[in-house]
DNA sequence: CTTGCAATAGACCGACCGGTCAACTATATT
DNA sequence: AATATAGTTGACCGGTCGGTCTATTGCAAG
């Protein structure tokens, strides 16, 4: 049962946790190692800068919670709509739950650090934007199978644009609600996903 | 001509312009008061803190914008779903014409607020959720007169909670335009707005 | 002319920031 | 046992943070 962590992975989840919870530039280096349990010099064996540490939680954390939540949803089992419906269920779930451990609705850790750093940080904005990029991709695949089964009304609309579409409003309620600190907003607001809808050449 | 301003004006747009640019936790009160050409005691005579001042900048900027720009658009003049369509392109033209003067998609100014202080500062996070509101009350108005002349197929709908989803659509696509750097972003998944819809009782 | 107060000025504070560095230890290889 | 290397330690650096304080100015009312 001893869960043993190597020092790099206990800096990687630390971070994680402390800047979600508060903000990139809010923690700093110090208050990492000291949760990790690691000096200061040992950080700085391990990482060049606190900005090559973020994009190395970036990319940690991606991949998790891609092969927990993305890939765990988006089966191809069901009909597409009922993928799409059952992930805004979970990150619910997951907001709900955050807001009752921490008392705050957390948000989208990726979006998060997108919003604070993309104007000053290119290379930690680059990241986030694959980041996002590799999440559509899951749902675009969802909807092209839909569209080519015509499940729906799917066929006949631009499977990569729509896919933008849902996404951008998944970060959107997920945004109100933790502006409101209130995860039923995302429950309240998850429906209308189901008939975003962009057409080929409606320019 | 001469434009007389007031140190307290001053120091709002300073710190407006600088934190819209960068991030509350990056910009600090010497740089505030370096670009309004003010003295830090200054500052402190008319604000007690930074956070007294970041809540007033927000108040402050909300009137100025929603006078020259909700106010502007959601007049009642033209069909409720028009002037929705003409309030993205505005915000397309606004994030547009950042890009090209700054280099960057800046986003929302309250969203960014919004997501990056949240989860710390109490006080903030809700000025920003009722700022959310008010702008979220134009945009109800809006689909009511929609829905009450039988416009499109607005009759039916829950009409707060379509103006809910749509403004988080909005604050979506924002974001996704600033975590591409790129306002096109706006442009392409603008159209999706229109058919956004939350019935009554789907629960 | 004087009293009083809003506004300005700028030196100063302790705390903290990201990052560096030289010394030390543990481990694996030969 | 000797050596090389990865990992660890904690003191230390200059700079910046939000905020305080005292002294001074400008102006308006009596």
């Amino acid at each position: 049962m001893a869960i043993e962590q190597t020092t790099q992975q206990r800096i990687i989840d630390s971070a994680f946790e402390l800047i979600y919870a508060q903000s990139y530039a809010e923690v700093g280096v110090a208050a990492i190692c000291e949760k990790a349990g690691v000096k200061k010099g040992s950080f700085y064996h391990f990482y060049k800068s606190k900005q090559e540490l973020a994009i190395a939680v970036l990319e940690e954390k991606f991949i998790q919670q891609k092969s927990s939540i993305l890939d765990t949803t988006f089966t191809g089992e069901h009909a597409a709509l009922d993928e799409i419906a059952l992930f805004l269920e979970k990150i619910y779930q997951m907001q709900s739950t955050l807001k009752e451990t921490t008392g705050h609705v957390l948000g989208c850790p990726y979006g998060n650090i997108a919003i604070e750093l993309s104007s000053q940080d290119e290379p930690i904005r680059k990241k986030v934007d694959h980041i996002f990029s590799r999440s559509i991709h899951s749902i675009r695949d969802c909807l092209q199978r839909g569209a080519d089964e015509n499940q729906s009304d799917l066929h006949g609309i631009d499977v990569t644009a729509t896919a933008d579409a849902m996404f951008a409003y998944l970060e959107g309620i997920i945004l109100m609600a933790k502006t409101q600190n209130n995860a039923d907003a995302i429950k309240k607001l998850a429906p209308a996903i189901l008939n975003i809808r962009i057409y080929p050449n409606n320019a």
